[in-house]
DNA sequence: TGTACATCAGTGAACGCGCGTTCACTGATGTAC
DNA sequence: TGTACATCAGTGAACGCGCGTTCACTGATGTAC
């Protein structure tokens, strides 16, 4: 016979929690996000949050840093689902991944990508990993480069490459050559836009013709940035 | 000598709720915005606001079509800024107007694009307005391809012009042919994705240089899509 | 011009609610001897 | 193996707070006769 316990047993509540508060995203967007409310699905008292996380403050931090690394791992994996030599492919397969992660995670897309939290101030350590999520893009250009295949006529010439903001990025990114980062923020901002829309549903939702049109996109994206040999 | 009065004195309430509405969304963002803290900044009672509003959610709608609105007049503005014959310019104009526009009332482009207010649920009329923010932009792609400079093949084949959505959006935006929707949508997303990481600080802040920058992805745009002749 | 009355745009008090966080506590578990 | 004790991860109660909304009200203003 089972005798019941006084506290609730809860495997591994730090990883629960995290699991809850995504799920809660889908409904209510990190502004609302509560940690009674939190507790309340898990089945545990709320205080029991704060032997794990020092605040709410401190959830969404490590929410924002877990979800960075989400998008920079699945975009890396994605990259490497493509041969090295196949330079296009894995530029088309960096993009595609976005979006995909995108759709696949929406919560976690809002988290970084939407209107932030207010009141909450990123601490400086989320700045690395969120650089480190353009990592996989800016590879791929940083390949192209040293094969000499990039479309040097193409990249914006008023790059700030001389601010120190530049540099820090450049590193964070791991950018071989400050032309890398830049084609990788111009194209960041492309597939961004189209991903924000359909998420946002600022576009009439089209469903799997989505897919078609960011295909073309990227179709159009490695045109522009590609030389033809 | 002035006797006091019993009730507060403003001139026109309910343009002053919707004023220090935005002001407060600097700070707060649209999921917190409050009724009563508008109420205590005016220096009025918060029913007050009850006899302009019928509650919350009417605000936040009014909000949001003044914010469509201004934005597709904005644009409207730019593009008659520039002759009717200069077509590459008018379409420049049109694409700078949606940034210089999120720049100055970033507000108002949060409540629009950014992330959804949870529990809200936007009313059918919102919907022709957000259409008629489309319609500068679908007009100069209109006013090319009726002067046959529309570059053809660089429009997508995928898009789905045969659902019904699309032909409503067709509607609102008052777009002659759907190949002017289409290309819309494309280069929206294009404009829509730098402006929106740079508003939401993704991108490191370049200053002036995000000028810059987006004027050469403007170029680039038209570059794809006018003919050259 | 005077009066009765409707309407309009405010008021303060109160409701019930959910929130983040702190507190003193408790029981299970691990560890040293 | 038994015992004393520290540590750890929970508990319920309570705090102070701000919120949207409702209510009965009040005083100023406009209007009909």
């Amino acid at each position: 016979m089972v005798r019941p316990k006084k506290h609730a047993q809860v495997p591994n509540l730090k990883e629960s929690i995290k699991d809850v508060a995504w799920q809660q995203m889908v409904d209510v967007g990190a502004a609302e996000l509560s940690l009674r409310a939190i507790a309340r699905e898990i089945g545990v008292s709320t205080p029991a949050i704060y032997n794990h996380y020092a605040d709410r403050d401190a959830l969404v931090t490590t929410l924002i840093i877990d979800a960075y690394t989400s998008l920079g791992d699945y975009q890396l994996a994605a990259r490497d689902s493509v041969p090295q030599s196949d330079r296009r492919g894995r530029l088309h397969a960096t993009g595609m991944a976005y979006r995909a992660w995108a759709l696949a995670k929406p919560q976690r897309y809002q988290l970084i990508f939407g209107t932030p939290i207010s009141g909450y101030q990123a601490p400086a350590e989320v700045m690395p990993v969120a650089g480190r999520s353009l990592r996989a893009l800016v590879s791929v250009i940083d390949q192209l480069y040293a094969a000499n295949a990039l479309n040097t006529a193409a990249i914006p010439t008023v790059m700030p490459v001389a601010l120190p903001i530049f540099t820090v990025w450049q590193q964070h990114t791991e950018a071989k050559v400050p032309e890398a980062l830049t084609v990788a923020i111009m194209i960041w901002g492309r597939v961004h836009g189209l991903v924000s829309l359909e998420i946002a549903r600022s576009i009439p939702p089209f469903g799997e013709t989505g897919d078609g049109l960011f295909m073309y996109e990227m179709d159009a994206i490695a045109q522009q940035y590609i030389t033809h040999t």
